[in-house]
DNA sequence: TTTTAAATAGAAATGATTTCTATTTAAAAC
DNA sequence: GTTTTAAATAGAAATCATTTCTATTTAAAA
């Protein structure tokens, strides 16, 4: 295999501090929902994972699935994707910090955009709108670099 | 009726104008649509306008909603809101010009936030990724001044 | 080991949104 | 003002991602 995959043991020692300190049972479903979105650069779907899922596991469920990624994502281990279809998409970010993304709408490559307006709009709510800010969506779609070299990437997903 | 409602003769003629424009038929049901639209500072679902729509016309399809309005937004005369529930909701701003919205999470009151940070993450974006920005969402959640007053605004929607 | 609360499978339900087809209608052409 | 025709609509039905439900399994605490 050429591809020079993490150790899943190392990995797996990690995420099961992580899990632990947040309350999540250790499973071994668990785990490999989080092995395959670390390994993967892209966004995916509850049902792409599901059949990834399938041919580690035989026997696993759609809901599981589903029921994980929300949990994982309601506890910021892992990312949702706001996608214009209104489909879930999911990926993981080793970026623990605050920060926002560039999304090509064309390979589903993920980017961080280190650069957050977020100071400037909660002051400008504050100031003139006398509003609190709970959150904030942030997301800047377009193409990758890869894309438009290739072929001026124009194949939406 | 205390309620000062715009002419509805004034922006019909100015609606039709810009229907016209994009070759859409100035049909009564597009009218009152946008009609509902404009004379109302909140979000609103296509059911809760389909709702409103039927004491007017008794008979209309839920689906003609659902087309007018999808149509009116891609056309960037009516606003979509990205809502955390994955429902859609649609309204009215007559802000011409680029610009992004706070949100009220109680009342679903929408207020314009006169801030971009489009300039920078163009910038960020072009620079650091050698990517092209072809659009992007931002959207700040929070709670507004009079739901702050009235009781700490605890209330989702 | 035993216990127990969390996690899972699988089937079924949900419900927002879309599709389909026949009918109606706005507005262009006459 | 009629006729024409392409767009818009109604209403029923389908779609399909997501969620719910219940019985069973399992991680991990006791």
């Amino acid at each position: 295999m050429s591809t020079p995959k993490i150790q899943n043991n190392a990995i797996d020692t990690k995420f099961s501090k992580i899990l632990r300190s947040l309350n999540l049972k250790i499973t071994p479903k668990r785990l490999a929902i989080l092995d395959i979105l670390i390994n993967e650069s892209l966004y995916l779907s509850p049902e792409e994972i599901w059949q990834r899922m399938k041919k580690q596991f035989g026997r696993i469920g759609l809901p599981t699935i589903y029921r994980n990624l929300e949990e994982l994502s309601e506890r910021n281990i892992i990312s949702k994707v706001t996608h214009p279809n209104r489909q879930l998409y999911y990926y993981f970010c080793p970026n623990r910090s605050h920060h926002h993304h560039f999304v090509c709408l064309s390979c589903r490559n993920v980017e961080d955009i280190n650069f957050c307006a977020f100071d400037e709009l909660q002051k400008e709510v504050k100031r003139k709108l006398n509003g609190k800010v709970i959150s904030h969506i942030l997301q800047v779609n377009g193409y990758c670099r890869n894309c438009l070299n290739k072929k001026e990437g124009k194949n939406e997903i």
